[in-house]
DNA sequence: TACGATTATGCAACTTGTTGCGCAAAGGAG
DNA sequence: CTCCTTTGCGCAACAAGTTGCATAATCGTA
């Protein structure tokens, strides 16, 4: 399960509450592996129980902040999921069932979706770009963590323009017939 | 849910058993949308309680073959499915994960598993590219439906190309540094 | 001080996806 | 005919992900 070591990953890079965590989510690590607050803070008691980190404050008052960090448990876990083989993920998008649908119905028209679909990777797209801009400058020499990260983004990048192209050209080999 | 509706494209293209449905998933529809046989077993149970689809055969004896086959409002169902909105899948690969936890570690190598990840790419490519030649040869023209069945497929090549050149260019980045 | 909006935390119920197993029919081998 | 394997079907339990709501602190402001 991968939402224990991208909590751990997050809260390794730089420790923090719950919530803090979720925002950070929203907008760094939650590219790559979503996740709602609720999974974070069911996920967060797992992983307190288990003696993976450690909450400063108590888990009876609600509404209260807990600051978790990460014990040695806990990189130790990270650590050897790491090493560990993972699976592929396969393709799976609501969207391409649509058109195989609109293919054996024969009544529906899929493009204006498909339309949609090409604008919203183009955001995404532009999204993941200004990251790279402004976190990875060219000129600027990279330890060996940032090139890691700079993958990771450019596997996001690579992604959403490899949906824009496909959309276009679909679009277009779609309305010439 | 997707399942639904994807159980019911199949089912139009051709009315079969819950087995058979299973193993045309596993090569064809489940490229894109995968689901177990105990899924459609259960997904199967419930469409036929909502009328959308209906059984040869009675739900009583067990390993007896049921052979299933879409009602007109299963039809309608997945006419109103197909017309409406859905979401964009964002990106999600524990690879990612994997690799910004290597990053904040800083002690594990991963270019062993990125290297993993390319040729399982490359060999689902292959697949996707076998069926492009043989469902879709070049000369031949092709009606609508077989239009979007195509673009549907190459949504799947233009994936697995794009997490193959990623790897690569990838690789050679972390690999000069 | 009191009030309302915001932030942080969490429970509960539900849906979806996964894993492991068990039972029944069919079909071949001894 | 009996045994064994394969195939089809399905239950049960669990893990993961989603949705909606409840509660507590905080903070600005009237």
């Amino acid at each position: 399960m991968s939402l224990t070591h991208a909590i751990l990953t997050s809260l390794l890079e730089k420790p923090c509450t719950g919530a803090e965590l979720a925002r950070r989510f929203d907008k760094s690590l939650g590219f790559f592996w979503q996740a709602t607050h609720q999974q974070i803070y069911r996920e967060l008691g797992k992983m307190e129980g288990d003696g993976l980190i450690k909450a400063h404050g108590l888990p009876t008052a609600r509404g209260q902040q807990r600051h978790f960090e990460v014990l040695a448990g806990g990189r130790d876990e990270l650590a050897s999921w790491c090493a560990q083989e993972g699976e592929m993920r396969p393709i799976r998008d609501s969207l391409l069932v649509r058109m195989r649908a609109a293919a054996v119905l024969g009544s529906v028209d899929v493009t204006d979706e498909m339309r949609r679909h090409m604008v919203l990777h183009g955001q995404v797209l532009e999204r993941y770009q200004a990251i790279e801009w402004q976190d990875f400058p060219a000129e600027k020499s990279r330890s060996a963590a940032e090139e890691l990260q700079l993958a990771v983004v450019r596997a996001g990048i690579a992604y959403e323009k490899s949906w824009l192209t496909w959309c276009r050209s679909a679009l277009a080999e779609l309305g010439e017939s």
